[in-house]
DNA sequence: GACGTCATACCTGTCTGACAACTAACTAAA
DNA sequence: TTTAGTTAGTTGTCAGACAGGTATGACGTC
């Protein structure tokens, strides 16, 4: 992984461009202090990435960075590397934290019992100070230690996959059109009436245990989605 | 390729389950008959589509089956198949056909010449005889002799891909949320002000030559929307 | 009996060196 | 000009070895 991720990072630099020719097994091996082993298998992943195209007898090549957008909705991402992403400067404001207990609707959304305890987060992300996000999530605490005190003002990926361990796997999400509402009004500071797409995101870990259930209002006017739909 | 191929297989065909153990990579590469690098390349890219899981010192055992929807928005299919897969039965109301010139805004879209003819059809697509999407597409009919006579009524997937061997690969789609606005309130009989999901969509044949713009409008009353986000 | 330490077996991770298969470019012969 | 052969360079595959991590059971201590 340490081997795939320097190498995504040659690319991502400018090092290489597409159709440009890797250095040999060999020779990129010794450059890069590992096996050819081991070097292989980075390329491997990399090649199933669509990164990479390697031809025997050739060589291994840059491949075109096709359609692939810079990232479609399809790769998950925290909100917080959402903002990132578009060049903003991420933040969060009117942060409000609860100990819950499930509700039976929400139970039977997260898959608990309805007497489990969940944390519940209401935050207002922003973007160079604008607001452009409205969160909810709740997290299922009896799968991790979380205390009410922790700091949730940056990435709650940041703080699961970093303090706590946790490998992040994916997220069925479900895409609605949304009005902004009253409440989401002067939470987003966006006119009456405005276009908002919300996200609500069921996140599982790499256990597929459920870990996170996440509402995320977007202002439409400060993100685009995209998606790279395959036949 | 083979080798992983073969595993594949052997997952699907029921021989192991979520959970089970793979024999060890010494034991495995000496039943496939093949050497353990090579054995351990498949493996790599296994663990990258998430069917196994590898643990250092322990094995490498099977993943459990993501649980991928019917169908998310990943997968590219026509509005009619959209609809009948919701269990509707699909049909075209209002059809309009013209031959257009490309203005300069639709041309850097389509990525053609200002002077490009194109083909623009607008329909209101039906559900069990209800509204649910109002459509517009532009074809580039420089890439295949379609004519305005043609019958439109039906899939257009369909039409291209049977009639013309069209063989289309993939969309790259922008995903808006909106707002009906007095013509959509209309087309689609919805109260004004509701909520829309507007897919503006790029298609691309296996040459990845842009044939078809098109923007569907969908009643989210109607319509749900899923991903599947990984990480 | 409960607990901690150690030895052990087993597994994945990595490395080394070698050879096979393939490709492209060049050379020489027809 | 065409064709066949040669050669250098690359990826594909292989065998064997050792390092590092994990679970298990034996053993001694409290």
């Amino acid at each position: 992984m340490k081997i795939k991720e320097h190498i995504d990072n040659l690319i991502a630099s400018g090092n290489y461009e597409p159709g440009d020719k890797l250095p040999s097994e060999t020779a990129f091996a010794r450059e890069l202090d590992v096996s050819r082993a081991s070097l292989r298998e980075a390329l491997r992943v990399l090649e199933k990435e669509g990164k990479i195209i390697k031809t025997q007898g050739v060589g291994t090549f840059i491949a075109e960075p096709i359609p692939r957008f810079k990232k479609g909705i399809e790769e998950l991402f925290s909100v917080t590397d959402t903002i990132k992403k578009e060049g903003y400067q991420a933040g969060t404001i009117g942060l409000e934290v609860a100990s819950i207990i499930a509700s039976k609707k929400l139970a039977i959304q997260m898959k608990v019992k309805p007497s489990t305890k969940l944390l519940q987060l209401k935050r207002i992300r922003t973007a160079d100070g604008k607001p452009v996000v409205y969160c909810e999530d709740f997290l299922n605490i009896e799968l991790f230690p979380l205390a009410e005190t922790e700091n949730f003002t940056a990435s709650l990926f940041d703080l699961l996959e970093n303090k706590y361990g946790l490998k992040i796997k994916y997220a069925l999400t479900e895409i609605n059109p949304v009005i902004a509402n009253q409440k989401l009004v002067s939470k987003l500071e966006v006119q009456p009436n405005m276009p908002l797409l919300l996200l609500k995101q069921l996140h599982y870990d790499e256990k597929d245990q459920l870990f996170l259930y996440s509402k995320n209002y977007f202002r439409s006017d400060q993100f685009q989605f995209r998606v790279l739909r395959t036949r």
